[in-house]
DNA sequence: AAGCCGTTTGCACGAACGTGCAGAATTGAG
DNA sequence: CTCAATTCTGCACGTTCGTGCAAACGGCTT
């Protein structure tokens, strides 16, 4: 109780902080005097006012030319893409970093009350789940789109940390999926499938009105955090070698053309059947980097985007891989 | 042409500035460095982003509908209230700047393509007009709700001054009315009102979706422009004095309780039956300055408002004037 | 009352920012 | 092409802003 209250003063003063601010033009100063209290406190509390979503900056296209780049991969792809402008020279952490926080600030925008979010794992997502921005919705899920247990740890905390970030930001409710990533024997999957915990889980994945995911890439230089966390064994990458395959979304693989039928290893996996996600109304996939190209064209190939996050320069190769 | 071409440049690179700025967090400085020019050359840039509307920031209240003030003023007067928070001690020139940027800034999230902006001249008119931020839209129209012609000076410039500056915010078409503010003789109005030029005015201005004035204040401390540019003489004064009137709304007068049945000189002035102007779907009343509160309650009473834009100490007041 | 611990505040300092000014670049007319 | 008028650019300076740190505060327990 004393927390909202005083929560309910930090709200308001801060209101009325960014009022004069962002409205107003005045300076720090000058809202601190009006405040009472010291210009570096001001700081603070419009800092406060920006990431609770109090403040909201958007930046938008004249609608006519939203970049070249973008109106071209609708053409081609048809999907909705938002090219995040970065240096061609960046290391990949910073690439990840900035599409990441370009991607945040959208999911915050679509993301509304009555909804359910569903978010994959791995480094892609975590990123995003660091800058989310906070926007008040209610009643709305968290749903984590498959399972993390690997044969070391649970993974639990890895992915869990990340949907409670989502969950923070929106203040929704968070739905887990504790199973493995992968099962040893399909049977104990298809066994598993039948309980009432992961039917319920299943339930909440069919209402999806948002999926967010990354890709995941297993012969690229850099690998995704499924190849390292011990989720996989040499057999098993011998075993997508042999089947061709480009990429994965939440752990569910798939071949250059688009195609995942006989990939093996989907049997064992946990994530949603791509069938299923399809049918999510819209499906955004944050990407960065050269190394994911041939991922990111199986996807597009499947059908599993409707709205892209990438950077410059990977779409720029998307568009002519020469 | 060669100005739309190097206009797009600009667009493009305010474009990219503005989105790793804003939704990045990066430094101009690095920014700077991407865009292969200096420092300061993006911090023009971004100042050109945020007023041609390339970016929006918009501060929202999560908080059951804003602060306890503008909820109050809803239930008692049944308008929308944004009320602008400002220090009490405040010079009237710089509470009346603070309050026309809110409103500014609040008219350009509202005005969108193919509406018609109505907007009555005055000092705070004019002074919202010198802040309005760009917002593109198509095939819009401003027009001109009362003549501006005194007995001294055409009062053109002024108010043609006032509808430019909304025309190049908004790309609208601008809709002038030159006609005097206040006729000498009802019967020359008459007569001109059945001019096909006058009736295509009239035309336009029954189609507004929006209209923008202040509020005059004929018997306050500080008279409005309208009552020292020259418009009305002593007997008008006394004729306004006579008829308890006080208030108007584009050069169209009331009493507090918000008849203007016989008032004797809105026969002879230009402004837009208030029976009219109360079918406009959003009209929109700037006013600051306790000096006001008479001619706002009228206002109110006359249910001439549907969004109002107040500085705190008049709301204080409005709704205890004690 | 005393003592502890988590939070908030103001200060101080370095980083980031806006803007007047003077020179460079671009435009338009002759 | 030349030259003047206009716009654009970078520099330099003063202002404004973010944040680490230590002191002050507020809520709890003992």
């Amino acid at each position: 109780m004393s927390e909202s209250v005083s929560d309910d003063r930090r709200t308001r003063a801060a209101l009325r902080a960014a009022q004069m601010y962002y409205m107003q033009d005045l300076t720090m100063d000058a809202i601190a005097r009006d405040l009472a209290m010291s210009r570096s406190s001001v700081s603070r509390l419009l800092g406060f006012a920006r990431d609770t979503g109090l403040v909201e900056i958007t930046v938008s296209s004249p609608l006519d030319h939203g970049a070249a780049l973008e109106r071209k991969i609708l053409e081609r792809f048809g999907v909705t893409a938002h090219v995040v402008p970065v240096p061609q020279l960046i290391s990949d952490v910073d690439r990840l970093e900035r599409v990441a926080m370009t991607a945040a600030r959208l999911l915050s925008s679509w993301m509304d009350s009555n909804m359910t979010l569903g978010v994959a794992w791995g480094s892609t997502v975590s990123a995003v789940s660091r800058h989310v921005v906070r926007k008040d919705t209610h009643n709305s899920v968290i749903v984590q789109m498959n399972g993390a247990g690997n044969t070391q740890t649970t993974g639990i905390d890895y992915a869990s940390e990340i949907m409670q970030r989502f969950g923070a930001a929106y203040s929704a409710q968070i739905q887990q999926f504790a199973v493995p990533a992968f099962f040893d024997d399909p049977a104990v999957k298809v066994g598993l499938w039948k309980e009432r915990s992961v039917h319920r889980v299943l339930a909440v994945q069919a209402r999806m009105d948002i999926a967010v995911f990354g890709l995941g890439s297993p012969f690229a230089e850099i690998p995704s955090h499924v190849y390292i966390g011990g989720y996989l064994d040499a057999a098993d990458y011998q075993s997508l070698s042999a089947d061709r395959v480009v990429g994965d979304v939440a752990t569910v693989f798939y071949r250059r053309d688009g195609s995942s039928k006989d990939v093996s290893l989907n049997a064992r996996g946990s994530g949603p059947d791509l069938q299923r996600l399809r049918r999510v109304p819209r499906r955004v996939c944050v990407v960065s980097g050269v190394q994911k190209l041939a991922s990111l064209q199986g996807a597009l190939e499947a059908g599993l985007v409707t709205d892209l996050i990438l950077d410059e320069s990977l779409a720029t190769r998307l568009l002519d891989p020469a």
